[in-house]
DNA sequence: GTCGTTGTTCAATTTTGTTTGAACTAACCG
DNA sequence: CGGTTAGTTCAAACAAAATTGAACAACGAC
């Protein structure tokens, strides 16, 4: 694509389609939605930065799955708006380490889940002790000691990953 | 639940509740399908063994959805069958080690996608190769580098994440 | 001002994925 | 055998999630 020039359509040719899909399945493994997917894919192989306008023809999706993939890939980190051009539109370029990636996508998609999970299981744990039977209260006790070993694990595994990916 | 004598319905105390509502929420972050946390959160909180008539009494749901998450399960090595019992009908246990858990969801959900990922890139380098235009194949194989880069990364992480999980 | 352009929002629609339930196989028992 | 119980399969029904597109806001240019 790159030199995008108004038309209505832009075909893209095999290549391109290849690293789309690529994407696309990628993310459908990170459970993302497929636009995301091909989005992020088209700007991979872009040599130049993309415009909303460009996604939608390029990609024959519609301006609102444009502008909403755009506004998920900028909360993630996986995507930032290219300096300079004095442009009226804004342009878009990918960000391409995995280190900003995945960072983006540890703080966005699995920190929330991992708080509010730590959340529910304090909430467990109070329900626990209420309960009447001793030999049951035990047990459940026992299994919620086992939800926080979980969680704690969770939390010490982040960083590392992090580290990990970022070479 | 415990014991589940025969009857049509069954149902769950507000513990149980929280706890089976605590692992629907977690395996959606997981991509699996509610009836998965549902079978397995009931499971977790058993002090015994339950019966696939159990979880469809308790759960109130199909004697298909109960047998689909139970294959599930036990795939993911997340359940097994329980021993001894010389009755005619299984019961499953859940596994409750992290390192289980993780490792199962990693062979079965991870590693297969890494693999077929891996293939899908060497096919993509395979094509970069056949582009005319040499600054277009240069970038196009930098990229192309990059996710093999990513794939190598990912290859690495899967280990150390499964060694740490182990405790 | 008002006209064209860029981008956002959100209700309606479409797509995708899950659950159901009826039909089925298998295994045991008398 | 025939009857009962345990469990699986899969097409159809349903629910959840993504996508669309039309209405709208924001901004310049003239």
């Amino acid at each position: 694509m790159d030199d995008l020039l108004a038309g209505d359509q832009y075909e893209l040719d095999p290549l391109e389609r290849q690293v789309v899909a690529f994407f696309v399945d990628g993310v459908r493994v990170l459970g993302l939605p497929r636009s995301i997917g091909e989005i992020y894919g088209l700007l991979f192989i872009s040599q130049t930065p993309l415009s909303l306008d460009d996604l939608v023809r390029c990609l024959h999706i519609s301006k609102g799955s444009a502008s909403q993939g755009l506004r998920m890939l900028k909360s993630l980190g996986a995507v930032r708006e290219a300096e300079g051009g004095a442009e009226r539109r804004t342009y878009y370029q990918p960000a391409i380490e995995l280190k900003r990636l995945a960072g983006g996508f540890i703080r966005e998609q699995i920190r929330p889940h991992l708080e509010s999970g730590k959340t529910k299981i304090t909430r467990l744990a109070e329900t626990t002790r209420g309960i009447d039977d001793p030999a049951r209260r035990k047990f459940l006790s026992e299994r919620v000691e086992r939800l926080e070993t979980w969680m704690r694990s969770g939390g010490r595994v982040l960083p590392v990953l992090q580290k990990l990916l970022g070479q």
